[in-house]
DNA sequence: CATGAATGAGAGTTCATTCAT
DNA sequence: CATGAATGAACTCTCATTCAT
């Protein structure tokens, strides 16, 4: 059955190698195989679009093995995402715990780890995911405000009332002004992912340069603001 | 021909006046009835998840029927969005035609005027539909792109570009800068429509007020600009 | 496709005949042929056992089908079961209703009743697919049990209380009485289905006359009975 | 050959006392094990939907290792069959051999040695069991049939016959009046095991009783019978 | 022109059984 | 001898689409 995969010299060893095994035994390594192509095709095609045998075949299995792993397709997302977002969600955690510095520093160092953590790497694919399918999974859904949103957006709040503690930063509320922050940064991952907008060829880092030297401009006190135009009356 | 179902006299039809029977006049409001009923549900379950016989039963028809006017469910999604932008980017292009003041006012103006035509309908759903599928459907990003998208970064690109060539905005490169506007009217709309994000509950007039003026005041060139921090490199 | 079935001349009329349709419409034989081909291999075969597509293929029709008219395997039971009791209950509470004669003749007629409407048909295989599969299908346990179990037992315990009023049964518990009654009869359904038990071949009818005279026998008051022997102590 | 595993000296192998270690008594006890664990398992869920690898985590071992003892499914439960009736059988054959008192004592004394040793245990399951699945595995049926149903029927018969021959019954064909007392009985194991009927919460033993009593004065010759009403004919 | 019964190609998931280790 | 990862064939159920009426 041409296995490959791995396998050094097919051909060598007549007598052993004749006995090449149906299937590799490989139970460390399998869960993560696993995630990786789901990850992978998830992002690519979907949710729902992606079916569970192509996931298999991505990782040298059959379907029937993903079983093995995972309880079913939801849960195999569930644990893609907790891969995903654990790392950079710690790492915010402790850089807001010891920082010192100025909170237009603080703003830019959070937003740039969280797309070196995430946005730069195939997790970027992830929020696209949860926007696309989110309604018609209401428990994935679940998972992902409360295991990644609401702690991230925790975050972000913890950033700027920084700023706006230190009057380095109007004080916009909270809720509000983390919107404005995640934003952009949000629309930045979906767009490296989607050939719909025609976000495929910008430069991102420039664009994130841009977004952070506005927020930063944009939410600072120094300046007496005028009235902003326009506003609802 | 035997159509039967309320119609008076069938065989009759002396003149115009006598065929615009009831079921003679729903024949010709039926396209957009369906097309309404349409973009409800694919708004609120997605593309894929939406069954014909839903979106039949929605506009009072059988499933049958649908196939009568769109040539299969990729069809009906296209005929949808055609309908649904091009109001909005003929206001918006007028509007930028005639312009007098300053362009902090310009820009406030062109955000309000695409939430209302846009955000505040139930057009919102369609970025979100886009971003959810257009990868699956490659015509159907091909087509949303160039009818909808491009046009719409034009309008933008001339106000911002209104503002730097009157010195109120500073240099900043149009295509990074329309995509840092864009970004969260975008992200508005999405969150209108996910239940995944917290934006349910969110205000959304008040969040689009702070985004108006952070976005002034980000782009703003009056006020020395300290070099931002952590730029790369 | 051989389509054959009520088609009364299938080398007739060439022109016609050509076109012979992918499916004929029957929207009112289908659900019942469809009950019929499902309680012939549930009876057959056991419920789990029974794949959707046999009973499709017996019905004339694919599987898919079959979830036009049930909204999936369980409820079909159902359906086959509602259908199964529905008249034998009514014309057993109307028998109960009207009866003057001895509570022996009662018995017997309620009975025999049962059987002739019941157990004679193929109905007979029901008791035997819940007692097989109920415990797997809490759902489907609980709706015979309050269907068809509860309003039977309460029509045998009319009869024997009626009996035992009249002073012709000596008076047994009645939860205890319905279930001495009840038991032979289910079991010769039971074997009526059964390879298992020796059953196929037995004579039925015979033992129906046995089992009757035994119960009013061993109900019957007149003679002094003498403690049974073995009693528990 | 590296089996490890709290052996303590795989390669010593010196005598027989060495080689039983605690692993090597397991292996004795194994198919015991086994089968006592898949028992308790067909019992309360049935055959099919029992699965392999429930029945080999029940018994401590992984699902690989019961087809070291049972070639497949069938067979194990074969197995589990021919263990459980064996004892039953001889006892009752003892009891036949050496009776000496009235038929009704020694009917009350059959029936309440069979619940004793069989109704009263988890053996109670099996007939369920073989009633639910046997249609579909005909060699566990002819398996059954021949070695349990057969053998068990004809002790019945033999105390029936005792029960004539003095006089004591009325001449009720033997095939006949076995079936009239195994039904009662089989189904009380039944109803044990089911929670179709509402037997889960009956009072068996005070059951039995009444059965006893019923069949006692049914078969009963002493009282002049009349003509049993609505006898067919 | 509208209907809606029917199709048929999958989708996710389960499980007895195998076999390299 | 025991393990348990892996297979692969079923199974139930879904839904866009067709077409006789």
């Amino acid at each position: 059955m041409h296995s490959s995969r791995a396998t050094p010299s097919p051909e060598s060893s007549c007598a052993l190698s004749a006995a090449v095994t149906r299937w590799t035994r490989r139970k460390e390594a399998r869960p993560g195989e696993i995630m990786e192509a789901a990850l992978e095709l998830f992002v690519a095609r979907g949710f729902s679009a992606t079916r569970m045998e192509e996931i298999a075949r991505a990782a040298g299995v059959t379907a029937g093995t993903l079983y093995r792993y995972f309880a079913n397709k939801e849960e195999l997302l569930k644990a893609v995402i907790r891969d995903a977002f654990a790392p950079t969600l710690q790492e915010g955690e402790q850089l807001l715990g010891n920082f010192q510095g100025s909170a237009a520093e603080l703003l830019a160092t959070v937003i740039r780890n969280w797309w070196q953590l995430n946005g730069a790497t195939r997790f970027s694919g992830i929020p696209k995911l949860m926007i696309a399918e989110g309604n018609n999974f209401p428990e994935l859904a679940r998972f992902h405000r409360e295991e990644v949103i609401e702690r991230g957006e925790a975050l972000i709040a913890r950033a700027i009332q920084y700023g706006i503690t230190r009057g380095e930063f109007r004080p916009i509320p909270l809720d509000i002004a983390v919107k404005v922050v995640t934003a952009p940064v949000i629309m930045a991952m979906v767009w490296k992912h989607s050939s719909v907008c025609g976000g495929a060829e910008m430069d991102i880092e420039h664009y994130l340069d841009e977004v952070i030297a506005t927020l930063i401009h944009g939410f600072g006190s120094k300046q007496d603001i005028e009235q902003p135009i326009g506003e609802k009356a």
